[in-house]
DNA sequence: CCTTGACGAGACGATACCGTTCCGTCTCGT
DNA sequence: ACGAGACGGAACGGTATCGTCTCGTCAAGG
């Protein structure tokens, strides 16, 4: 599926002559911003070229279609955040994944992109396949040790869905401030975080 | 901003010589099969007159171009939806709410054209306003009028944060049903609903 | 110093749309 | 019966994108 070189993703510390990672890098900055500019359905090979300020060659030596491409790029991106740390109380983790998710769907390319690639994912099999994981699994995890961290404290029944908090962790706050696009705001979060306590709870 | 024709859309009695109906509703059908198909930003007029059946001037003799016509036949389907009638309690009316928010989510066209428009809307400004009216008003209208009878009837305090309720009584069915593709499933909807109201409560 | 190979640039044929403009046909209301 | 006008179909010139291929340049390694 993905079938992007290791070499350029991954050089290691020296493997012999390598395409160069100034351009690998310039094509990706070029990928995602043109990804913002016009979205994944109106992405030419050529736009990336021409903003990367590189020949279209230097693209397909690297991945043999934009979808592979799409792929490989968003897989590594998806992959870097990392796990919510262990703040000792429920609404204080809530809270924290809460911060860092908004300041996250607030960045200027994570906003236009984000929306974007998820209805994409439902004509891409390809892009929706890495989603799944990155979205899907990555955050189903991460949701369920802050919700399971809290049943062992005992803020939380044991019967807590940990399919339903994903959708509360996720759902408001992404049609808020994502579709939405309500103004950034502390205090909304805070009241977020007490209101997805109480539908924990429920 | 939307310029079609009044005659065909809303022919009257009898208007003198119109273009048929029966092309404008086979176009119209069109548009919204290849919406699902494609996507807006791969959307063709060739396309949608070559499934029509029909030639493309038929349709240019209906709308000056694809976004108009976009606009226009969004914002027709839209403002079908009925306000939601007074079940007497906010569990029903919430509910009910969701259960026909659902229901449509789930409908194979709505599934694949609403996260399409929504994602779309950030590139186009015509579609962030047919969208914000009917999502954004015409929701919040009848979110409000939901919230506004329970704090009537005292189910729940006067401050109920409304803007905040429409993210609960939005985000999590949509998250859950049109991202996450979420099986049908009434208990879910029970649980959910159970969820909301305590996060209203809050 | 000379070979190697990635580089930017861009031409190439193929394909797809755009929006417009013609056909010749058919269905109306008059 | 007639004329207006919408119809499906097809073609127009123009633009955009695809993925491939060929240039001449340039930097690094042997």
């Amino acid at each position: 599926m993905i079938t992007s070189m290791e070499r350029s993703t991954d050089p290691g510390p020296r493997g012999g002559p390598v395409l160069q990672d100034s351009v690998t890098e310039a094509i990706t900055n070029a990928f995602f911003e043109e990804l913002a500019a016009v979205g994944y359905g109106r992405l030419s090979m050529e736009a990336v070229a021409r903003r990367a300020g590189s020949g279209k060659a230097a693209i397909y030596r690297r991945w043999p279609s934009k979808e592979a491409m799409t792929a490989d790029l968003v897989g590594q991106v998806s992959v870097r955040a990392a796990d919510t740390l262990d703040t000792g109380t429920l609404r204080g983790d809530v809270l924290a994944f809460l911060t860092a998710t908004d300041e996250a769907l607030r960045h200027p390319l994570v906003s236009r992109i984000l929306p974007d690639l998820l209805a994409s994912a439902a004509y891409h099999p390809a892009i929706a396949a890495v989603l799944g994981d990155e979205i899907g699994t990555a955050r189903r995890r991460k949701v369920g040790a802050i919700l399971r961290r809290a049943v062992e404290r005992g803020e939380l029944p044991e019967s807590a869905d940990i399919e339903l908090g994903l959708d509360f962790m996720a759902g408001p706050l992404y049609w808020g401030t994502a579709i939405r696009s309500a103004p950034a705001d502390p205090g909304r979060l805070e009241r977020l975080t007490d209101m997805i306590i109480a539908a924990l709870a429920a």
